[in-house]
DNA sequence: AAATATAATGAAAACGTTCTCAATTAATTA
DNA sequence: TAATTAATTGAGAACGTTTTCATTATATTT
């Protein structure tokens, strides 16, 4: 498509009526030009069809702007004569107030910012939720983006959010200790918007904050399986920034009942096309950890409930027992988890807790621009493992 | 809370000064609303802190509002000493745009609206997830709205959307039938916005829709089960409207095969306190189809995914043997179907299919404002039935 | 150097609300 | 009826951008 520019002042003669000679000679090209106004303005006009506006109902109804805005958004006084002649207005125009004008000068967006890794997760989705039926119950909509555990992504989410002026955010962040110093990102989280962290603490940044107690959830379950007579003990996904409080857990546990573990055990590879905590980095990393029987974990504990079904597929596939050839213990409760043969020991957190005392907070927050108890800005909620039959017992 | 109101005409004297004796009066009175009005000063002090405005920028950068946003929009033309006056401002101001007022003037929002039953629906939320994914590409923001199949939630989000005025919708209605002629919903889908409907079609609403072929996959399931040698087959999840074409497909293969079934067959109760299509409902509407041994069907075919949990966890908690005692066959795959004891089978419909086409052609009607092809405004996507061993066979 | 074309600029008008302020009208009291 | 209080009203500014338009500065051609 060719591209042409009007001179301007050629434009400034023509209304002058100085020069046609450039109308004639330059007939066609002018066509298309005007044939393209016709059509933008058409469109324009298309878009436009039948947005009305205060202005129209105030008209309708023979009273000015002011009048409207005071019926429809009820507040100072009207006399009945006016209230009915705009509702009758409003509902003849079929009226709908146009929410980023109210924004605008209200300075709320009545929207909240979801960063999460991913909405597919369960554990994520039943967050979302209930953060969701919380908040719509206040009047607000929640706009959910998924950073893949990519803090790029984060990053760019917050900024594009911000720009939306969200009036709150609740972020399961995918920083690490290494980023988190980074000035933008400080910037970014000083940026003045009320902001929740869940899920996980983000290193280096000093916000209310509810997580599970991870650390202690993982020290718990490597417990439970050293109990039952496990040694050599393997874990899946420590390259994720959600799970590192969960290795401390493990390593912890480890250490108190002097074990060592070789950093093999420890399973903190990344893989093509997979982004990281998701089924298919629970079945790669799981089949790579019992390849060999030599020196094959006795027992592993996949860190997210995403990676625990990789695991139980991989395992599954590769023919294995649950739990002579290989015990599990797994992150996150599931529907299914009793009714898999055996059934699946798990630790079960609650993300309904987490939901709830997240979304009053971030409401908390929002309203008073600051918490009531600055005691618990940081709220750690307990874990619970649920023993079921995948542990089995060599200890006796 | 005692409510007062300050008369406007002793204000005004108060500021001539002419009326010194109501202040003594009502000094307590005043005294207290002086302090609300401090404290909301106060508030609104700290909330605009630090908002830069383009104007900022351009007056740090020493030009006009005008030269400053073209710099910052990229649009125009500006002299590179402009250009990098007004960057470095920005930069210096940490100036993020107020994606409001652009919103404004732009008259558009980069947002779009999906409303479903439930993101915490793995079927939903796979959607979601690819949704957001395409959508992100494209510079726009998912609001998330669950109805849990309520169609006046469902009018309540429609509306709130339209006046956020996002710029598609993308909806799997709870509309059924004897509503969708309502007035109100008319006008509110006739309302402009670019939608797609997905999931199920909206009887009676003329509208570019995206389903899978909910009749056939059903047909498919209940055929197969009749062909195993089952007689009595059951039905779990006919109230909700989803389903309905799934139920279709049940009766005619049931027909087809000359077989009758009776209405207790086919369970659409409600239940207190549980969301329809919800895990709960299918524990208790299969506990109450199996109760009976007598009158128990010999087969179940829930309609969802949630609803195929629920019926799996109640078999399991009445110590029914599958496929023996009963036969199932699940609506949508899972990732631990092939695991448990016997593999379940199940209708299989691809989430990343329908995702992938709703969005393209939302974005399309978007840009387009109509699709290019009007012959295939209905896209119905055909599903797999993945026979794995949860049916038995009773036929030979 | 004059004439013309192009690039760069700022003022100001939208966009659709809310809300203050000043004024007018209605209701109440003296 | 006059004086006072209360209720109702409309004009217009503001929110922070984008974008048109008219103009001025710069570059290019005769």
């Amino acid at each position: 498509m060719k591209t042409f520019s009007i001179n301007y002042h050629l434009f400034k003669r023509e209304k002058e009526g100085i020069i046609n000679i450039f109308l004639k000679e330059n007939e066609n090209v002018l066509n298309s030009f005007s044939k393209r106004r016709i059509m933008f303005k058409k469109n324009m006009d298309n878009r436009n069809e039948k947005e009305n506006t205060i202005r129209d109902v105030a008209n309708l109804a023979g009273v000015s702007v002011a009048t409207a805005g005071r019926v429809l958004g009820g507040y100072g006084s009207a006399s009945s004569k006016s209230v009915s002649a705009v509702k009758d207005a409003a509902a003849k125009l079929n009226y709908i107030p146009n929410g980023i004008a109210q924004s605008m000068k209200k300075k709320n967006t009545k929207t909240i910012g979801l960063i999460i890794a991913n909405i597919s997760n369960p554990y994520f989705s039943s967050i979302a939720r209930l953060v969701e039926e919380v908040l719509a119950k206040e009047g607000y909509n929640l706009i959910i983006c998924n950073t893949d555990e990519d803090s790029e992504r984060e990053l760019s989410y917050l900024r594009t959010l911000y720009e939306k002026r969200v009036d709150g955010l609740m972020i399961a962040s995918a920083l690490k200790d290494s980023e988190s110093s980074e000035d933008e990102v400080l910037k970014m989280y000083k940026n003045s918007i009320p902001t929740i962290i869940i899920d996980r603490e983000i290193p280096g940044i000093d916000l209310p904050t509810v997580t599970s107690d991870n650390f202690r959830g993982a020290y718990e379950a490597t417990t439970h399986l050293i109990k039952m007579g496990h040694k050599k003990i393997g874990v899946i996904g420590s390259n994720i920034s959600t799970l590192f409080r969960r290795v401390d857990g493990y390593k912890q546990a480890m250490e108190e009942n002097f074990l060592t573990f070789d950093d093999y055990l420890i399973s903190n590879k990344t893989y093509d096309n997979v982004s990281p905590g998701d089924v298919n980095e629970g079945i790669f990393a799981t089949r790579e950890l019992l390849k060999d029987p030599e020196t094959r974990p006795t027992a592993i504990f996949p860190l997210n409930n995403l990676l625990t079904t990789g695991a139980l597929i991989a395992i599954d596939e590769m023919g294995l027992r649950i739990p002579e050839d290989v015990a599990i213990v797994g992150w996150d409760d599931f529907d299914l988890a009793p009714l898999l043969k055996p059934p699946i020991t798990v630790v079960k957190q609650s993300s309904y807790n987490i939901a709830n005392i997240a979304t009053n907070r971030l409401l908390e927050l929002i309203s008073n621009s600051s918490l009531s108890s600055e005691a618990d800005k940081k709220v750690t909620l307990s874990t619970e493992l649920v023993v079921r039959g995948s542990c089995g017992n060599k200890a006796n």
